[in-house]
RNA sequence: GCGGGUGUAACUCAAUGGUAGAGUACCAGCCUUCCAAGCUGGCAGUGUGGGUUCGAUUCCCAUCACCCGCUCCA
C-alpha cells in the first residue's frame, strides 16, 4: 500500500468515528485538546464491549485469576519504587546543525576531544552548517563535499545522533509523568511566597530547580503511567484474601496517562489512554513456560474478533529494546494503515517489582510455599493490551467496502463496518418499515423484548427503509429486524444479515433467540 | 518538543480586501410496502487572539488543532 491510501484510510476510520458517534475530538468546540478524545455513543459501546470481552477471557473463565479496579492516583514512592519517576524523565537533546532532538543516553558515546566529523544530508546543508558554526560559535572548520572536518567531541562525551555534531543545546528533563498536588493550598502559593520572601536568592540551574522541587514535594501526586503497579502493591492483600495459591493472576482494565513527547495516528498514541493488564504470579522455575502460555492465550482473544487474523502478529524485543524489568518480551502488533505497530506487550517482568516494592515499603511481599514453607518472589508475567488500540485495530479490521445492488438494480458502494457481534455496539435494529398503520407500534414491543433480554437493541424510525440498512451497516450493527404490513397480520417480521443482506422471514418469538445465539457464536 | 504542511457548514468543495455559495448530511412536513427514492421548508460556516486597513475569511504576527518526518510508548 502506498503512503497515499495509508493517509486515505486513516481518514476513513476517523470520518466514520466523527460522523456516526463513535470518536470525538476532546473539546472540540474550544478548538481540541491535544490527543484527547471523547467516546460518543457507540463509541463508549465498542470499547466497553471489548473490554468485556478481555475481562470475561482473564476473568470469568479462569479459576486462578481475580480482578482489581486500583485508585489512578496512588502514593508517590510507588513511582520511586518502580523506576517511572527515575525512568520516565529522561533527558533530551537538541542538536543546533541539524535541529534532531533525542535521548542524550542514545547518543554514540565519544571521548571528549576526540576528532568528528559532522554529515549532513547533502553540500548545501552543510554549506549553511559552515557557516552557522562560524557565526555563531566563532570557530573555523573545513568542509568536505557534504560532511563538515575539524570539530572535536566536547566532554559530554557523546555527539548528535543524526549528525554526529558535537555543538548540542542543553539537556533538558521532560517528566513523562502527569504531575498533579493533592491537599486544599495550591503550592503555587507557598512558592510565590518563598520567592516573596528572597528564599531563593542567588539560586540558578539545577539548585534553583531542586529548592523549588522542595516545596511542591509534599503535595505532589502522579496520575498513574500504568496499571500494573497496584497489582504489585497490593499482591499481599489479594493473595490472603483470596487464599491465592501460585500461579495466580490480578486482573485490570483502566485509565493510565503519560506525557508521551509526541501523539500520533488518531486514538493510537494518546496522554490518556486505557489498558487492559494482568500480572500472573508464578514459581520463578516455571516463568518461561508461562509466558508461553499467555503468548497463545492473548493471540487467540486476538483473533477471536478479528476478520483478518493474519493481520495480527507477534515480535520478539530484542535484547537491547527489553525495558530494564523484563527478562523477555513479545510484542502482539497489528498491521495498521501506517504499518505494523504494537497492540498489546507480553513480557516477563521477574521478581523485579515485588523485590522493588519490598525493598522500598519495608514490607514483605514473598509468597510462601504452603507445602514446602519455602519464601520467594514469584515470577511475573504480564500480559499488557491497549484497550483503545484495540478499539482502533477493530475498526480498521472491520471497516469494508463492497457493492450491493439499489431499488434500480444497479450495483452501488456500500460501506460495512463487519465487526464481531459481541463488540458490535448495537447487536440488532428495529425498524417499522413506514411509519403508519401501527407499525412504529409494533416495532417499540419488538425492541421492548429485546431489551428485556439484555440485549442492546436500536428502534430506528427515520428516512427510508434502504437507507436504515446501510447506516446499520457502517456502524456494524449485525441484524436488522424490519416489522411490516404482514408483521400486523402473522407475527412475522423480516431478519437482515449485515454481511450478507439477506433477508429472512421469522416469527416474532425467534427473533431474540436468533440474536442470542449469533452472540454466543465464536 | 523540533522541522515541514494544512485550517471556509457535520462532510466534500466553491468564492471574495466590501452582504460567503453548492452538493451531501441533518431536522420538520408530505409522499412512500424492503436496500443510500421524490417534493416543500428549515438549521448551519471562514479554528482562536492580535495587527495593518474606512473595511480582513482574504495581507501580516502569534496561538491552537490536525497531518507528515524525528522521538517515545500499551
Amino acid at each position: 500500500m502506498d503512503t497515499a491510501l495509508e493517509e486515505k484510510r486513516l481518514q476513513e476510520i476517523t470520518a466514520l468515528c466523527k460522523n456516526r458517534g463513535f470518536i470525538f475530538q476532546s473539546s472540540e468546540i474550544y478548538g481540541g485538546l491535544r490527543s484527547a478524545y471523547d467516546y460518543g455513543p457507540l463509541g463508549v459501546e465498542l470499547k466497553r464491549n471489548i473490554i468485556n470481552e478481555w475481562w470475561r477471557d482473564m476473568v470469568y473463565s479462569r479459576q486462578n485469576v481475580v480482578g482489581l479496579d486500583a485508585s489512578i492516583i496512588m502514593h508517590p514512592k510507588v513511582w520511586e519504587a518502580s523506576g517511572h519517576r527515575a525512568g520516565f524523565a529522561d533527558p533530551l537533546v537538541d542538536c543546533l546543525i541539524c535541529k534532531e532532538r533525542f535521548r542524550a543516553d542514545k547518543a554514540p558515546k565519544k571521548i571528549a576531544g576526540e576528532a568528528v566529523t559532522i554529515q549532513l544530508a547533502d553540500k548545501g546543508k552543510a554549506k549553511e552548517a559552515l557557516d552557522f558554526i562560524e557565526k555563531n560559535l566563532s570557530l573555523q572548520l573545513t568542509r568536505n563535499k557534504k560532511n563538515i572536518e575539524g570539530a572535536v567531541a566536547s566532554e559530554r562525551g557523546y555527539v548528535c545522533l543524526n549528525c554526529n555534531s558535537p555543538f548540542l543545546s542543553e539537556e533538558r528533563q521532560f517528566n513523562l509523568m502527569f504531575r498533579s498536588f493533592m491537599g486544599p493550598v495550591d503550592p503555587m502559593e507557598e512558592v510565590a511566597n518563598a520567592v516573596e520572601n528572597g528564599n531563593f536568592e542567588g539560586l540558578k540551574g539545577k539548585d534553583l530547580r531542586q529548592a523549588m522541587e522542595k516545596i511542591l514535594n509534599p503535595s505532589t501526586v502522579f496520575l498513574r503511567p500504568e496499571t500494573a503497579q497496584a497489582m504489585f502493591v497490593q499482591f499481599n492483600n489479594i493473595q490472603r484474601s483470596m487464599s491465592l495459591k501460585l500461579p495466580f493472576g490480578i486482573a485490570q482494565a483502566g485509565k493510565s496517562f503519560r506525557n508521551e513527547i509526541t501523539t500520533r495516528y488518531f486514538i493510537f498514541r494518546s496522554c490518556e489512554f486505557e489498558q487492559m493488564e494482568m500480572e500472573f504470579f508464578c514459581h520463578p522455575d516455571e516463568d518461561d513456560q508461562w509466558l508461553d502460555f499467555w503468548k497463545k492465550e492473548r493471540m487467540n482473544w486476538w483473533h477471536r474478533y478479528a476478520n483478518k487474523p493474519e493481520n495480527f502478529k507477534f515480535r520478539q524485543h530484542s535484547p537491547d529494546e527489553l525495558a530494564h524489568y523484563s527478562k523477555d518480551c513479545y510484542d502482539v502488533e497489528y498491521k495498521f494503515p501506517w504499518g505494523w505497530d504494537e497492540l498489546e506487550g507480553i513480557a516477563n517482568r521477574t521478581n523485579y517489582d515485588l523485590k522493588k516494592h519490598e525493598e522500598a515499603s519495608g514490607k514483605r511481599l514473598q509468597y510462601r510455599d504452603p507445602e514446602s514453607g519455602e519464601m520467594y518472589f514469584p515470577h511475573v508475567i504480564e500480559p499488557a493490551a491497549g484497550a483503545t488500540r484495540a478499539v482502533l485495530a477493530y475498526l480498521d479490521d472491520a471497516l469494508d467496502q463492497d457493492e450491493i445492488p439499489d431499488s434500480k438494480g444497479e450495483l452501488q458502494k456500500r460501506t460495512v463496518l463487519r465487526l464481531h457481534p459481541r463488540l458490535a455496539p448495537y447487536k440488532v435494529a428495529i425498524l417499522p418499515l413506514l411509519r403508519k398503520e401501527g407499525m412504529p407500534e409494533k416495532a417499540s414491543q419488538v425492541a421492548d423484548q429485546f431489551f428485556q433480554a439484555g440485549i442492546n437493541a436500536r428502534y430506528d424510525e427515520v428516512n427510508a427503509i434502504g437507507k436504515r440498512y446501510r447506516r446499520h451497516d457502517e456502524i456494524g450493527t449485525p441484524y436488522c429486524i424490519t416489522i411490516d404490513q404482514d408483521t400486523i397480520e402473522d407475527n412475522t417480521v423480516t431478519i437482515r444479515d449485515r454481511d450478507t443482506t439477506k433477508q429472512e422471514r421469522i416469527s416474532i418469538e425467534e427473533a431474540v433467540d436468533i440474536v442470542k445465539n449469533r452472540l454466543a457464536e465464536g
